[in-house]
This record gives structure tokens, C-alpha cells and sequence, in this order.
DNA sequence: AGCACA
């Protein structure tokens, strides 16, 4: 299997990132690309050189991972495609919600000693290293977990008020880069496609204004056209 | 290529 023989996880590992991306940005980007599988724990990633170009996800159940690992994969993302595996090791963000997380740092602490002391027979000194970041957590509207269609630069929207017309919906999603146009059906009225110049521009689009309530009983359900 | 979180 292309994801290696690699235990499903909650978290994913993405590798083959742009290295060039700031961290900040990286994770948010990643954070508005991954939403869309399910609620989002948590974005790692660092810029050591042994880490650049590689993050991890961390999801609240792990179909959202299996979906993210599967429909993901090999994305253009920054111009590269993305790897995605399932991570090896759970994340610490989970592990401290169901309490495994004390064991676990004290295993690596008895390690860690046992290093050290080894360290120390042989007699040599080892500079301290310090790495990593704070780590940003964003708070926004869904927590879809619908069965997740692949991406596409054509976005579907249900649940509009049936007075819906293009010219107010192209006031929202306008908003967002790579804004192409918006088509309704009038034979179908409550739904509307959206389309933007590529697959990462709707999703950003679509993470923004999932739920969007045009009046109070319309929250806005936005999908992935089917292709 | 590369699996961390302090």
C-alpha cells in the first residue's frame, strides 16, 4: 500500500511540504485544508532540520484520518504534492485527553536517563538544544464529518432559503481568492454551485463560510462537487 | 528523506 504498513492513527504525518512556507502559515493552511475531514486537535510542525517539511494533524476520530490520508493524498499543495501516512506515534494532544499521557512522558524520562548516563561514561559534554514554537490553535465555525467527496475546485452548496439569488451569493464567496462564478439551477431552487480557479481555493472558501446562515433556518451546507 | 509535540 502506498502508506506503508502503518496502523491507522488519529493523527496524520504529512511529509513533501514546501519548505519554504512559514510555520505559521503552513499550519493554518493546513489547519482550513483538513477541516473539512472532521474537528482538528491539533497542527504540529517545526522547522528544525530534521522536521522541515513535515507535519503532523492531529483529528478528533480516526475515519476523519483515514479519509484525509485517502482523499488527500498527493494534493498540489504550494506547488508539491503532499505525502500523507498515518503517524506513527499518538500525539501528545491525545494522549493527555485519554490519559496516557503521564505514562508516556515518564517512560521517555527513564530513557532519557539512561541516555544521559551513558552520555556521561563516555565522558563528553553535549551542548543543550532548544527547538519548536508555540503552538497556535484556531477556533472556527464546523465540524463536519459528513462522508467527505474528494477536493474540487467546484464547490456545492444545499440549504439555501429559496429566494437565493447568484448576485447574493457572489457577495460572499467573493470574499475569497479565486472567485470564478456562482451557478443556480432554476428548476432547483435551495442550491447553487460555486466555482473557484483551483481545489485549495474553495476549500479555503468552503472552511470560511460553512454554516453561513443567510437567514436563521438556512445554515449553508457546503460540499465538494461531485466531478 | 526526514515521525513531534516541552
Amino acid at each position: 500500500m502506498l502508506s506503508g504498513d502503518i496502523p491507522p492513527n488519529q493523527t496524520i504525518y504529512i511529509k513533501n511540504l514546501n519548505e519554504k512556507i512559514k510555520k505559521e502559515e503552513l499550519k493554518r493552511s493546513l489547519y482550513c485544508l483538513f477541516s473539512q475531514y472532521g474537528r482538528i486537535l491539533d497542527v504540529v510542525a517545526l522547522k528544525t532540520p530534521k522536521l522541515r517539511g513535515q507535519a503532523w494533524v492531529a483529528f478528533s476520530e480516526v475515519t476523519s484520518a483515514s479519509n484525509a490520508v485517502r482523499q488527500m493524498q498527493n494534493f498540489p499543495f504550494y506547488d508539491k504534492p503532499m505525502r500523507i501516512q498515518y503517524a506513527k506515534e499518538k500525539s501528545d494532544c491525545i494522549a493527555k485527553a485519554d490519559g496516557t499521557y503521564e505514562k508516556k512522558k515518564k517512560q521517555e524520562e527513564k530513557a532519557e536517563r539512561k541516555r544521559r548516563s551513558e552520555e556521561a561514561q563516555m565522558a563528553n559534554g553535549s551542548a543543550p538544544e532548544s527547538n519548536g514554537g508555540p503552538t497556535v490553535s484556531f477556533r472556527q465555525g464546523n465540524t463536519n464529518a459528513q462522508e467527505a467527496l474528494p477536493p474540487n475546485n467546484i464547490l456545492f452548496v444545499q440549504n439555501l432559503p429559496v429566494e437565493t439569488t447568484s448576485q447574493m451569493l457572489q457577495l460572499l464567496f467573493v470574499q475569497y481568492p479565486g472567485f470564478k462564478e456562482v451557478r443556480m439551477i432554476e428548476a432547483k431552487p435551495g442550491i447553487a454551485f460555486v466555482e473557484y480557479e483551483d481545489e485549495v481555493q474553495a476549500g479555503m472558501a468552503m472552511q470560511h463560510l460553512q454554516g453561513f446562515k443567510i437567514t436563521a433556518q438556512n445554515p449553508m451546507s457546503i460540499a465538494y462537487a461531485k466531478k
